[in-house]
Order: structure tokens, then sequence, then C-alpha cells
DNA sequence: GAATTTTTGATTTACGTACATCAAACAGCG
DNA sequence: CGCTGTTTGATGTACGTAAATCAAAAATTC
């Protein structure tokens, strides 16, 4: 059976009281009987039950996620997975509010960040955007002692305390070396479709895609990138267009949201013959089907679910000032190729 | 606040006995009163407190996994997983223990099987031979109505609850498609390693590679599979000769375990100025290493960690009659190249 | 309407931990 | 030695649920 409060104190040789004086922290306890706890402790394999410990503090922790009011999928299941951990939350003893933003606007995340501050709650998540009032935000949140993890996109040099998202340098190689690979040995140009450049995770796959690009594919050359904001139809007017002027592209890689329009312009391009080898990020419905029909050759996939409960992990432990162990809290790339779609 | 069963007891105007009645089950209650619980339990949006139940309760759950002998790091870290697994499960309440078998070994399997479930354990967990003995081992479990579920590896027809692993004729499919596609237009021949095909994951994934590999890549033609037996030395025997004897072969699919010889045979080729298109399976120390310097080209992974997490959750679900959820169940192939690695 | 059975209420204990209070034992000091 | 302050013990309550017991009330049967 697994041992409890009362078989340390007994192997110890202290009262119950002493035990739990050592085990939180409490003052009045004598280095030496510390040390007889402690060692009665390690010696029996003690570990608290956080649930039993939970139900007894009865702490709930109020958190609160600040996401952008993006209308593409991958935003859709993000949100969905923050409203899932929501709910769950009742059991975890957290209580999840959710603030909306809109999207790549920097000084409403500032403004919405501040606000949120005031509220005090045990740990801010947010979608960062690169701007210096977003980096102010935060760097006050931190003095005033919350919490703060940035979600899918980071914040270098904000003070942040951890970032629960895929390496997106990592992942731009990644696209890199397959969409290499699947043209093989043919010249020709690749197309870059990016939602913004004014959020890091946009920034980090362009780059490392252009390097993977550079250093493994010397045949391949890229176009510059195009905006597409995250918005279907930008993104089907621009890869149209690209695709009109520039018969060389013989590869897209779409580093953001709003696969809809690239879908759409890829049809269109396949009713005229001319098949593009592309590779996208996120998987949803729409490109799923992609997949299946031969449209996407590849889809980049970071797991919103993963990323929302590691967010509430790292809350919590910070929150509880626990250590994070970086490792476990890694977010994976994942590739999906039509054949081992979940 | 959330709601608790004295707050369901006040809303349905009676006593907290009464709640708990129609909670657990428990007889002589009348059907309008039993109702009208259930409306309270569901106006004020109720949801048990599992931790608090769990702890009131004390029940732990013992659970018997049965695990191959194999010494291969997959199964290194699927037993390392069961094991972190036992630890932890002193919070979860469950309590592990482990039984080792004889790799490939039908019969001391069902041996295994019928000894464990003398223990009358609350659920098994085993990594299955396709042998008939074991089937009617596991039928023989399910009589006596002990949970079971496969690990990594499925049993057809053998009334087994559950099979916590991958779709390996998917994984089957995924191989092919993505060796296709990195060998390009080129001609050639694929050489096939496989553990052992007295096991159905190798069998699903040997057939899913051939089906796809015959659906879109005529230019590849597949030498009959040799099988390695999960052992390095045979497997490093196997690919020397099977590069010496045909200088058509320019690619291997390793469907088993064993990756240390392969990758060995693989240096002595790369040595000789021969570069062969490489997919294996099961990301380890030895697989992460070839992937990086560039002798692997894509592995396939399944998560042991996962695989035994849903195996648990899904034992103990049946152990308390509730349902299974099998989408959330299912464990994903996980494909890796250089850039993605963990 | 009395006897019987079924249903319900009231109350208690337990799970493992947290936290507070009060009393007792102890140490150090002049 | 008495005084002060520190350390420890003893004890109780709480968290939300499970489970049991016994008494009381209601429904059913004859």
């Amino acid at each position: 059976m697994r041992p409890t409060v009362h078989d340390i104190a007994i192997k110890a040789g202290v009262s119950l009281a002493t035990v739990d004086r050592v085990m939180n922290g409490r003052p009045g306890v004598r280095e030496k009987t510390k040390a007889k706890v402690e060692e009665a402790i390690r010696s029996l394999g003690y570990v608290r039950d956080v649930a039993a410990a939970n139900l007894a503090k009865g702490r709930v922790y109020p958190f609160t996620f600040i996401l952008p009011l993006n209308d593409n999928a991958f935003m859709a299941e993000l949100r969905a997975a923050v409203e899932q951990a929501g709910e769950r939350g009742r059991i975890e003893r957290t209580e999840i509010s959710i603030i909306d933003v809109p999207a790549f606007d920097g000084d409403a995340l500032a403004k919405a960040l501040i606000a949120a501050g005031e509220e005090e709650p045990a740990g801010i998540a947010l979608v960062a955007v690169d701007a210096d009032p977003v980096r102010a935000a935060v760097g006050a949140l931190k003095k005033k002692g919350i919490p703060v993890v940035t979600l899918v996109s980071d914040l270098e040099d904000s003070g942040r305390d951890h970032y629960a998202g895929v390496d997106n340098q990592a992942a731009g190689r990644t696209a890199a070396t397959l969409l290499g690979r699947f043209i093989g040995p043919r010249a020709g140009r690749i197309a870059i479709l990016v939602g913004s450049l004014s959020v890091r995770d946009h920034q980090n796959r362009l780059s490392g895609f252009s390097e993977g690009m550079a250093l493994d594919f010397p045949n391949l050359e890229l176009s510059p990138p195009m905006e597409g904001r995250d918005d279907a139809a930008v993104a089907e007017r621009l890869v149209d267009e690209a695709l009109a002027h520039d018969p060389d592209i013989i590869g897209i890689y779409s580093l953001g949201a709003g696969n809809r329009g690239l879908i759409a312009a890829l049809e269109k391009a396949r009713g005229n013959g001319r098949e593009i080898v592309t590779i996208a990020h996120e998987l949803s419905d729409h490109s799923r089907t992609a997949l299946e029909n031969g449209l996407f050759d590849a889809v980049l996939n970071q797991d919103a679910g993963h990323e929302v409960r590691s967010a509430i992990r790292v809350l919590k432990a910070e929150a509880d000032g626990l250590a994070v162990i970086a490792a476990q809290e890694r977010i994976r790339i994942d590739i999906f190729i039509k054949d081992n779609l979940p």
C-alpha cells in the first residue's frame, strides 16, 4: 500500500502536524527534525496524493487565454481546445476565461493583456504578435508576478515564462526537405505564401524554409513571399496571379492559414494541366481533403490540443512555483501525407 | 462554484443518501424520485469529482502487462513506458505488474496469459503473437470477464476489447509513398527487411507497403522480404548479402526492429559509394543518428508512451464498465525526417 | 385497517491532505 | 531559578464523494 503522511509521521517519530509543517514549508521546525522527516519521506518513497491535496486545498486556478479573432480552421481548433480544457477544468481545478482580440494587431493585444492583468489571474496565455507594446505589456505582467506563456507564436525578449508551440524554424526546414525531395532533380521556382510577417511563427517558418532550400536544393529558386493575411480570398488571388505570371513555379510552400483559397487556386491549376508540388500547414477538413485528392503533397501540423494542455500545465506549475520539465513540454511537428491521416 | 452532491440533494428535494443511491445505481429508489434526481443533475450541470470519488473509493486497479523479451530499442522503450506508468500509477490508483515472455512464441504467450488470468487482475494487456493458442487464451480470459487489450500488435478474431497500437497497414502505405517519392522516377528494386511474419503488425505493414508500391510506383519492383527476427546481427548479414547480390536495389524498407544491423550494412554500402534510400521504423538513438547523417531518409514511429497510456485508459474504462471513445484512442503514425526530430 | 414491504432520510465513517488552534514540552537567557 | 521564545504534539475541521447503518415514512398487500 502506498505510504501516507501518517506513515511518514510514524517513521520519523514525529507528529502529523510536524510532517505537515515540513511538507508545506511552514515555520517552526528545527533543522534536525526537518531532516528526519525528509529522510522518512525519501526512504518510504512517499509522493503526495495530488488529487487529495487539491481537494483539501480547494484551490482554483483562474487562467486567461487571449486568442486572435481569426476565422481560419486552426484558430477555431485552438479555441475549441481551450474551451474543452475549460470544461474539463472543473476536475483540474482550473477556471479558464477567453479574451478575443483582432488578429495581427499588436496594440489591441497589448491593451487586452493589460486589462487581463487587472483581474489578477493565476496565469495568462497569449498568441503573441511581434510588437513592442506587447513586449512591454508582458513585461508589466511579469513584474506583477503573473505567469505568462506564449501559445503557437512566440515573443522573444519579453520575459515570458514559456513558449507552448512548435519550433517553427525546424518546421520550415522540414517543409524544405520534403518539398525538395518530392520535386526531385527538376529545376524551377517555389512560391511562398505566408500569412503575415508580423508574427514570429511565420517569420521563423520562412527563415527555416529558406535556409533548408538554399542548403540542399540549389536546383530550386524561391519567389519572394506573398502575404495572404491568412485570408482565403486574398490567398487565392495571390496564388492565381503568381501561377499565371510565372510558368516556372513547380512548388508551393504555404506556411500560414487560409488553405481554402490555396486549394481553390490549385484546383484551377490542375484544370489547366499543371501539377504543383504543395506543402501546407495545419490539418483541417480542407487540408485533409486536399491531401486525399493529391492537391497537397504533405501537411505539417501542430496539435492544438497538445499546445493548450501544455500551456495549462506550465501555467499551473508556474503558479505553484514548481519546475517545468522543458523536454516533456516540447510540441512535435507532425507530418501528414495521404496515407497516415489520423 | 461547481455543484456538489449536496446541491443536487437540495435541488431535487431529496436526501443525500437518495442522491447517492441514484448516482451509484444502488437499489431502493422509485422511478419518479430517480427522475427527479437525474433532472437536478442535468439542470445543475453536475459532474462527479473523479478525484474525490476515487479517493473515497480507495479502489485500485491491478493490471497485468505481458511483454516480449526482445532486446531491441522499441521494446525497451515500451517496457520503460509501462514501468513509468506503474510508478505514476500510485496516483491513478493502478497497480501494474509485468510478465516477460520469449519473443515470437505463441505457446509461451498463451501460457503466460492463462497464468495471468489466475490472479484475476482488473485487466490484461499483451503484445500479441498471431497464433491459435493465444486466441484461445484470450477467449478464456474474456469468458472470465477480464478485460483484454492488445498492444502494438493486434490479434483479430480473439475477442480482445481493444487494440492500442497504430494502423500498420496504413504505416506500410505511408512508407511506400515516402520511399517512392523520395526515389523519384528512377527504376530499380526495393529490399524489404521484416522482423517476423508471425506477428500481425509486421504482416500488416508488409501488405500495406506492397499495396502502396504496386499502386503508385510501377517503376519500383519489390524483392522478397527477408526475415531478420528483429536481431541486429541477422539483419546486417541479410542486407549485406542482398546488396551484394543485387546491384539494382536502390531502396530499403525495414519494417521491424534491429536497426543497428541495418545501419551497419548501410554504412558499408555508403563506403562503396552506394546510396540507398531507406525508410525504417521506430525512433531510437540509433535511428535518430542515422537520420541525422543521412543513412535513413525517414523513420516511422509509434509513440510507446501513448500506446501504454491508451491501453491503461481503456482497461480502466472497461473495468468500470464505461464506454471507450475510440477516436480519442487512435494512435498516430509519426513521420520523422532529419528536420523534425523531437 | 393492520401487517408487510419498499422507499427515503439522517447520520456516520472513511479516503489523504491542508490548515488552524491551543496546549505542552523544550531551549536559551539573565 | 524563573522567564521568554521556539519547537512540537494533539486535535479538529474541511474538501467532495462512497458506503454503510438504522430509523422513519410511505406505499403496497391482504
